[in-house]
DNA sequence: CTTAATGTTGGCAATTTTGCCAATAAAGAA
DNA sequence: TTCTTTATTGGCAAAATTGCCAACATTAAG
């Protein structure tokens, strides 16, 4: 019973590290394929420090994991049924945007 | 291209939502079905105020919704593809804690 | 009407998160 | 070696979250 509750908070640590723009934005553009932080950096448009420790939190929750080369360092998801949900969380964001958008229309 | 940033703000919103532990640990609860704001204050252990105020966050991004009846405020489920996703992080989470406990076994 | 039960809201202190700058590390190029 | 590029870490102030208590609202019961 217990252990449901360490099982709840290390699951709670994935969606809490999926929870801010900027690392969503990141974990979605990966689903294209691995990218260097550089580019990751470019995409969000934040200082690279803070792009870094972004990745950190992704990287501990078991979200992405790392490939060094050369001087970069490529980060890939490692989080494999990330995608459906994904694809039906944006679904659902996206009628509901919309539908905002209809109720200021009518005004 | 902006739009996308409003869809991720709002997907974060989700995860956002889900990424504490005892908001998880009710979203998981509501599974079986309707609860009062009783029955889950009794499952988190928290104060009944923090209890409303961490459902008034589950209500703000969409995954919950409420129906009144008597003194009593059922809340339910209304974000339907939460069930497969928490499935498949479970399983991932439940793996990841066996191995670390398999980790410290080996020592 | 008064009392009791169920929830929500306001306020506040403690804690955590966020994001920048500066310093550091690692690896390749000149 | 020295310089440059790429990324991480430490430190810090600003902002957000958390969780309790007290006050209030609503509905049912006595």
């Amino acid at each position: 019973m217990n252990r449901n509750k360490q099982y709840i908070a290390e699951q709670a640590k994935i969606f809490k590290a999926l929870g801010h723009p900027s690392r969503l934005l990141m974990v979605d553009a990966l689903r294209d394929g691995e990218k260097c932080v550089c580019d990751l950096q470019a995409l969000v448009g934040d200082d690279m420090s803070t792009v870094s420790k972004h990745l950190s939190v992704l990287r501990e929750a078991g979200i992405v994991s790392t490939d060094k080369r050369g001087t970069n360092i490529y980060y890939q998801l490692s989080l494999c049924c990330l995608e459906t949900f994904l694809a039906c969380t944006g679904e659902i964001v996206e009628k509901r945007v919309l539908s905002q958008m209809d109720m200021l229309n009518r005004r």
